[in-house]
DNA sequence: ACTGTTGGCGACCAAATTGGTCAACAATAG
DNA sequence: CTATTGTTGACCAATTTGGTCGCCAACAGT
C-alpha cells in the first residue's frame, strides 16, 4: 500500500539528473536513460507529463534533448509528484470532496486528510535544488567526486 | 498514487464499528457488513489479517462473531494499517534496507523515508479510541443520536 | 449425537493498474 | 535532404485489486 509507482520514483530521478546538469543546455534522453538505468522507450513516457506540466522543455533534432524550464529551487517535489502520479491523497474522497457529499460526517475521512497533509508537508518543503545539494554533499562525504562520472545517480529508489 | 486500498479503508471502518460497539460481546460479521456496506464474503477476508495479528478475536457458532482483543485506546492506527496493507513506505527500499545496499547513497531514498515518517507520525499518534470519540462527537454536533441507529457509520472513506 | 448458526479458508474470477516494448511520425540542425 | 532526436499511440504481460462462491470447522442448544 501507499507505494509510489515507478513513475514517481523514476521521474524524480530524472529531474534530479536534470538538476545536476542544470545550465548545460538540452540533455539527451539517451544519456538520462543510461545514467538512471531506465529504458529509453519508458523514459519517453515518463517525460511526457513533465513536459505537459511545463516543468521541462524539449528540443527535437540534433543537439536536442530536454532541460528544466524552471530553476531547481523553484521546483517543489509536491509539483513533481502531482504531475507524475496525480493528486496525493490516501483515499479518493479526500481529494474529491464534491463526489462524496457525506464525507464530512465520516471520521475516517478526517484521518486520511491528516495523512495527506503530512505527506504534502514534506513534499511541499523540498525543492529539486535541495535534492541536488544533498546529492552533491553525499558524494563529497564519500571523497568520491562522482559528479564528473557519468553513471552518477544509479540507485534503487 | 499513494492510495490506500479498500483493505485499509474498509478495515479501518470495521474496527471503528467494533470500537463503537466495544463491550457488547461478539459482533456478527453480518451486522458489520450491513452497517459498513461491505459484502459479507469480502468482509471475511478483511477480518482475517486482523485476527492473525491478534487485534480481533472470533467466536464461531451461535452467538458468535468478532470482538476487539485489545481496548480501543490500545490500538494505534499504524498497527491497523500495518496489518491490513503491510509496511507503510512510499518505496520498497525504504522498508527493505538490506536488499538495497547502495540506498544510503541515494538522496531520493532519504526523501521517501521522510515521507514515510510523516505518514507514520499521524497513524502512530491516532488510536481507535480517538476515532470512536470523534465519531460520537460528530453525531452530537448534528443533534442526531445516531449511535442508537444501525446504519451508523456508512461513509465513503 | 444432531442440527442450525456462524466464522475460516481456499479456489476462482473480472477489471484495473503497472511497467513496460515497438513502430511510425514530427521537428530540426547542418 | 538527411541524420538525429523527441512524440505519440498501439500493444502487451504481469500484478494488484476487489471481489464471489462453496465447502469446511467450530460451537450452542437440544
Amino acid at each position: 500500500m501507499m507505494k509510489l509507482s515507478t513513475k514517481g520514483r523514476y521521474g524524480t530521478r530524472v529531474l534530479l539528473d536534470l538538476g545536476l546538469h542544470w545550465g548545460e543546455g538540452p540533455i539527451l534522453l539517451k544519456d538520462i536513460a543510461r545514467r538512471q538505468e531506465i529504458s529509453l522507450p519508458y523514459l519517453e513516457h515518463l517525460i511526457a507529463p513533465l513536459i505537459a506540466g511545463g516543468m521541462v522543455k524539449s528540443t527535437r533534432g540534433p543537439r536536442g534533448g530536454v532541460s528544466l524550464l524552471k530553476r531547481p529551487e523553484e521546483i517543489r517535489l509536491s509539483e513533481v509528484i502531482q504531475l507524475l502520479e496525480g493528486p496525493i491523497a490516501p483515499v479518493e474522497c479526500v481529494h474529491n470532496p464534491e463526489a462524496y457529499p457525506r464525507s464530512p460526517l465520516c471520521v475516517t475521512h478526517d484521518i486520511w486528510d491528516e495523512v495527506r497533509r503530512a505527506i504534502d508537508g514534506v513534499l511541499e518543503s523540498t525543492t529539486l535544488q535541495d535534492l541536488v545539494d544533498r546529492q552533491k554533499q553525499k558524494w563529497n562525504l564519500e571523497h568520491l567526486p562522482r559528479h564528473e562520472k557519468q553513471g552518477a545517480t544509479w540507485e534503487d529508489a
